[in-house]
DNA sequence: ACGCGGATTCACAGGTTGTTCACAGGAAGA
DNA sequence: TCTTCCTGTGAACAACCTGTGAATCCGCGT
């Protein structure tokens, strides 16, 4: 109890799913090819998913270092990130930018597909 | 499931198959001709099979002593298994390399042999 | 002591990922 | 609209990781 990671924290957002703790990360099941980094900004952003995250806070989580100012490093893998899940699962927005905030996980079909009641 | 090794553990993955507490190892039939290390990494993986595995899981698992950062024991017997898993079953990949994470034993067929460039 | 097979360690090459930078594009406030 | 700040993005370079051949070490039987 206590620590963030347990082998088997398993974390399901719809299609996608998480597990920090064997460094896996699927959409469908299907396994996403990712870097260490990547797996390490995605588990911290799916912990708080659904909530606006600043970049500091996920810095700090991620990399394990103090932030400074002007970094920009968060960035670069949410870019990253984004790619790979939008590879996955074409249609869908996965991390939300808040301008001047963070950054929000939280899948949702992108606005430009028009729904169906089996999407949603 | 208490002890790790029971004298009847059996692994089986498509064509290989391995016996922990014979210290055998074989694939369709054909017994292979593996030192104690590398059945004892080979039954390491097995047991683990499907997941992605830490160098440092692995050593612990095997060597029974503490995993010192650098340790590269666990690659060389990997290089050894695959080069005598390759030859008992051309064509298939056993052992797959998640950079930066671990090793993650799951038979599968070669890409080579079934697709080309074109293929795609 | 010697030879042998296996275990361990070493060193280097090559490949992949991590980090930083620079500039383009966009959002919010005056 | 203008200005400023924030974010997106491609690319360059550094740092790290893995593959691999080979040297060295070790235990054992002769």
């Amino acid at each position: 109890m206590g620590l963030a990671s347990h082998a088997d924290e398993i974390i399901t957002l719809g299609h996608l799913e998480v597990r920090p703790g064997e460094f896996v990360a699927s959409v469908d099941g299907r396994r996403l090819e990712l870097t260490v980094r990547e797996l390490q900004l995605l588990s911290a952003l799916a912990r708080r998913s659904g909530r606006i995250v600043s970049r500091e806070e996920l810095y700090t989580a991620v990399w394990q270092r103090p932030y400074r100012a002007h970094e920009r490093s968060v960035d670069v893998y949410v870019k990253r990130l984004r790619r790979k899940l939008e590879a996955a699962l074409p249609g869908w927005v996965f991390i939300h930018t808040h301008y001047g905030f963070g950054y929000r996980l939280s899948p949702s079909l992108s606005q430009l597909f028009h729904t169906t009641a089996t999407d949603r």
